[in-house]
DNA sequence: GAGTGGTCTAGACCACTGC
DNA sequence: CAGTGGTCTAGACCACTCG
């Protein structure tokens, strides 16, 4: 599919043909760009425009090596990086595959909250409430909207092993989300990631959080059965799409009397 | 320095000399690992050892590619590596160096606090006591420790722009630590990794932390100038040395008013 | 200019998957 | 068995640093 004219990309070849331009002498290159970083660059595009979707197979690396006219070695390296950013995934003897929040493992990378005491628990999102706002200037800035465009907005009640543990608030695009119903939220079944993934083809690839320790609410003490003002976790995270567009921001009360945010350093 | 018969690991020679076993046929490898991770186990012994130490070059790839009868691309797939650990840091042009908390770098790192509104602030690392004790069950678990083994107790306050914003406890393992006082803590300038790094010999590699929100006691909330009972983060931290030996354990109590703990999920 | 890491290629063989 | 990613090599040239 799509058949790719010989030499997409402008090597700066050190030995083989097509040497095409390059800071030979002289001139300074200030936007200079490895090989394998320009086809890092052509893969994203194909990410981005959905022409490879999560889930599926993306063609070999010698066919890739083939069709952008570069050597496989070079093809790897980006592929490696992709895949060190878990963007793509690759599996010996398969292939290489686009991540996805179907894959279970991508679940944990993204709510990093463990169990104080036991081992792993079953997870249960109950979405509560989802409506339609305009974006005030806070979720403006967030999402990188205007203030007055339309957002859509989702409570939900996240579970473990049966108890209550988490609280969210979160604020969507309208212009992605626009068509986002409780009825929706309800039927799925899957994380919410997976769920916008599957129903609206976008990819959370990256976030932001900001964790802070506030009193908690009335609201928010009642749903997590913890007193007026006892101490809760608050998390805002901010998440990006391919193109390290903001499409997700989001406000998570976590109670921290059985559970606890996890974090490697490194 | 240190002259290495030649061949100093098992390559199986995908062509060259010296294929000197492997999993030919037949036989399963179930502890098989590529000659680039043999190469890394080697150079991560040198680091161990202390043969090489922070700040400091190692030998160059062509170099280390001789020393261990390996192709530079070998040796330069384990680099890469150590490099992406934050072990080693690459300077082109100049060389591999070991990594250090010397660098100003490696500081934000390990201390994921950001002023919630304005620019970088100064950080001040106030220190208020240091003991000696015995590892209860708690610390000698973290440690991994035996109860009653002697340990170094540390508590310090943290201040960003004059104002105080931690206060840590730290424990630490008798048997490294021993002889750290008061007065050593407070005529170190710099951080207290670059100060174990310096003083001790030991570096911080990795760590481990667990968040969560707790009510200020008294005496946490007259260093940090809130009220008793109010909202605090705390963060319980377990640091690691080279061969993932836990070295630190620590606990800190963050106020959340002008600052958050900022993470970035990949 | 010499030495270092960084990029790129070409070709070989190994390990795993699935038909 | 063919096809995929994974490892290893050898050699070339580029970009950067420093004396």
């Amino acid at each position: 599919m799509l058949p790719m004219p010989p030499s997409a990309v402008s090597p700066k070849g050190p030995s083989s043909d097509t040497p095409s331009a390059s800071a030979s002498s002289g001139a300074a290159s200030p936007t200079f760009s490895p090989l394998y970083r320009q086809i890092k660059s052509l893969l994203l595009q194909r990410l981005e425009s959905g022409e490879w979707r999560p889930g599926e197979a993306i063609p070999s690396e010698s066919e890739l090596a083939t069709r952008f006219n570069v050597s496989q070695g070079t093809v790897r390296k980006a592929i490696d990086e992709m895949a060190a950013e878990n963007l793509l995934l690759r599996r010996q003897g398969k292939g290489t595959f686009v991540a996805s929040h179907d894959d279970p493992r991508a679940f944990f990378r993204f709510l990093r909250l463990v169990p104080l005491a036991g081992g792993i628990e079953q997870a249960q999102s109950i979405p509560l409430e989802c409506w339609r706002a305009k974006a005030g200037p806070e979720v403006a800035r967030m999402l990188e909207l205007n203030i007055g465009d339309p957002i859509n907005i989702v409570r939900r009640l996240l579970q473990f092993a049966g108890k209550p543990v988490v609280v969210d608030e979160i604020y969507l695009p309208g212009s992605i989300f626009g068509t986002v119903t409780l009825e929706m939220l309800r039927e799925y079944e899957g994380s919410l990631y997976s769920f916008f993934e599957n129903r609206f083809g976008i990819r959370m690839v990256r976030a932001e959080e900001r964790l802070r320790a506030v009193p908690a609410d009335r609201a928010s003490a009642e749903l997590l059965k913890v007193a007026e003002g006892s101490p809760l976790l608050s998390v805002e995270r901010v998440s990006f799409s391919y193109a390290d567009k903001p499409v997700e921001w989001r406000r998570g009360l976590y109670s921290t009397n059985d559970h606890c945010y996890f974090n490697e350093l490194g």
